[in-house]
RNA sequence: CGGGGUGUAGCGCAGCCUGGUAGCGCACCUGCUUUGGGAGCAGGGGGUCGUGUGUUCGAAUCACACCACCCCGACCA
């Protein structure tokens, strides 16, 4: 794709080379040098996958690895996309360790209404302004056949008494249910999650960081005391935090937002933010204290200890499949996904060689037999149409994290070949190790994958204190910049005007420290978090 | 919502300028030979050329309209 007259590139030979990247050249229509995604010809051989390297593109890189990697797919219908059963077995692993995570806190699962009635979004007036401009509406419930046999309309005599909106997010339903579950100190504190769908009308896309359909769980708790409330959005955040570090390796820096970037119709909001390859930022996940605003907006209220009426407090937080992007643009490489052992559907992979030859299938199925008794994913290939090379490619793109391959010398031998996805080694072991060496092994993986991802961190997060650094470091380099801020909503949007980025968080755990504002030279008192974001 | 671009086989593209009834690579199917990093050879199947109207003896190709999608901005978990 050419950047100046968006005409794609012109096709080129180039000998099958995963390894090498794909070479830019200037544009064959309006000749200009912004070309940056040459296609590898196939024509020297089999080359089903090609993936944009991402020093080329990586924005083309991600969407090439989502697609080829079979996380997702497109879908007939415009920002909406197809989670493909690797997705979402990704999806189901992250969900069922949050689940327990919420329970262990005390929280249960409940399921509230995808459609929402139109004045419930007329009662909260920042929630409102908030999400008004991205809601879908169901107007009508029934459709008929055309007169001229073209097909079905919509049935104009099926209009709906009250327009019904398709949940951007569900406080308003659920403060609605509240009111009637909360009459006394004795029904509180609530903690109810749900697993389910949300629809934003977003004007552009991107699979799993953006799309109009995406599939999260949302947390609505009511507690007695705001502090209880403020306790809790942070205890959720920190369960996030967890998470985020200890399954998906993914360093996360903890904060609040500042007002501009807060949620709709909450007090305060804290995240989680990750640093992408490419030195952007992504929000990962929010929780947030509600205070007494919805519960004023809904009018629920309860008799505390000494039979007085008070507003209830509220928090609420989530995350969402935008995770599996987090996850994606933390870890993996231009060969393909990287994938966490302790997420990854499937942990080691047997291929035989010559493709399925015995003895080597039935050694392959008694060693993957003795690691499922302990505890470990694994899977054989017993598919006899493709050859082991392909295989090998195909499993790097799926991210697997151990590959063992079995071939006639092993089986002379003794031994197996364990190549591990995070640093493409590979190491010829005894037969009788192996149970000891794939766990050690997918520990290390989950440990490496971690500290790489904190070493550039820490090698991108930039102490910044003159505004020509910073704007040189936005432009060069991109990542997190420690800066100090006047505090002022105006100077936030100046420097998102001059640099296009954002504060992206106040972090937690960033100590007093007294300064000047990076642009305006106004006292400040702590350093800021600032990056382009997502 | 502004600016640009593209619609031809499942995917990626050529053909269009200069109208004559559609082609290449991959993928797919069959057979043989291969098999320690995306196999080779031979044969084969598959397309109302985004939609509509017009010009013409004749339209993938020219004109107009519409639709869809993509990219770049503004907006956003």
């Amino acid at each position: 794709m050419c950047k100046r007259c968006s005409k794609s590139a012109r096709q080129q030979c180039v000998p099958v080379s995963r390894h090498s990247a794909a070479p830019a050249s200037d544009c064959w229509s309006c000749g200009s040098s912004f070309v940056f995604c040459v296609f590898i010809c196939t024509r020297f051989g089999t080359m089903a996958k090609v993936i944009t390297p991402r020093h080329v593109d990586y924005a083309q890189w991600y969407n090439d690895l989502v697609i080829h990697s079979g996380l997702a797919d497109y879908s007939a219908v415009r920002g909406c996309m197809i989670i493909k059963p690797l997705g979402y077995a990704l999806w189901e692993n992250m969900r069922a360790v949050l689940d327990r995570m919420f329970k262990e806190t005390g929280h249960v699962n409940a399921y509230f209404p995808l459609f929402i009635p139109k004045s419930f979004l007329s009662r909260e007036a920042q929630h409102v302004e908030g999400f008004a401009k991205e809601c879908a509406v169901v107007t009508h419930h029934r459709l008929k056949l055309a007169e001229d046999g073209s097909g079905v309309v919509v049935d104009p005599d099926a209009k709906l008494e009250e327009e019904l909106i398709v949940r951007p997010t569900s406080e308003t339903i659920i403060w609605h249910t509240y009111r009637d579950w909360i009459q006394s100190y004795r029904d509180l504190p609530l903690l109810i999650n749900q697993w389910a769908n949300v629809v934003r009308w977003e004007m552009r896309t991107r699979p799993f960081l953006r799309t109009a359909e995406f599939l999260w769980q949302e947390g609505h708790t009511a507690h007695a005391t705001r502090e209880e409330a403020i306790a809790e959005a942070e205890r959720m955040l920190d369960i996030y935090a967890r998470f985020a570090e200890e399954y998906m390796a993914m360093p996360v820096v903890r904060g609040i937002k500042t007002p501009s970037e807060r949620f709709a119709g909450a007090e305060e909001t804290y995240c989680i933010e990750a640093l992408m390859q490419d030195g952007k930022a992504l929000q990962a996940g929010t929780s947030h204290f509600l205070g007494q605003n919805f519960a004023k907006a809904f009018d629920v209220t309860f008799l505390d200890r000494n039979n007085q009426r008070q507003y209830v407090w509220a928090t609420s937080w989530g995350v969402s499949t935008r995770l599996i992007g987090a996850l994606v643009m933390t870890h993996s490489d231009d060969d393909g996904l990287v994938l966490p052992p302790r997420l990854a559907p499937i942990q080691v992979v047997f291929v035989t060689i010559p493709t399925v030859e015995e003895p080597q299938m039935s050694v392959a199925r008694e060693i993957a037999e003795k690691l499922q008794t302990a505890g470990v994913r694994v899977h054989v290939d017993t598919d006899d149409t493709k050859r082991a090379g392909f295989k090998f490619a195909e499993y790097e793109l799926r991210g697997i994290p151990i590959r063992i391959a079995i071939g006639r010398r092993d089986v002379e031998q003794g031994t197996v070949e364990v190549a591990r996805r995070d640093t493409k080694e590979k190491v010829t072991i005894r037969r009788e190790t192996i149970v000891e060496h794939v766990q050690a092994l997918l520990e290390e993986i989950q440990h490496n994958l971690l500290q790489r991802a904190r070493r550039f961190v820490r090698e991108n997060t930039h102490v910044v204190d003159s505004f020509d650094d910073f704007q040189r470091i936005i432009e060069e380099r991109g990542g997190f910049i420690l800066a100090h801020w006047d505090g002022t909503a105006e100077t936030e949007a100046r420097i998102k005007e001059l640099t296009k980025a954002t504060i992206r968080c106040i972090p937690l755990d960033s100590p007093a420290e007294a300064g000047r504002c990076v642009l305006t030279g106004k006292p400040s008192h702590r350093r800021v978090l600032f990056a382009c974001a997502y």
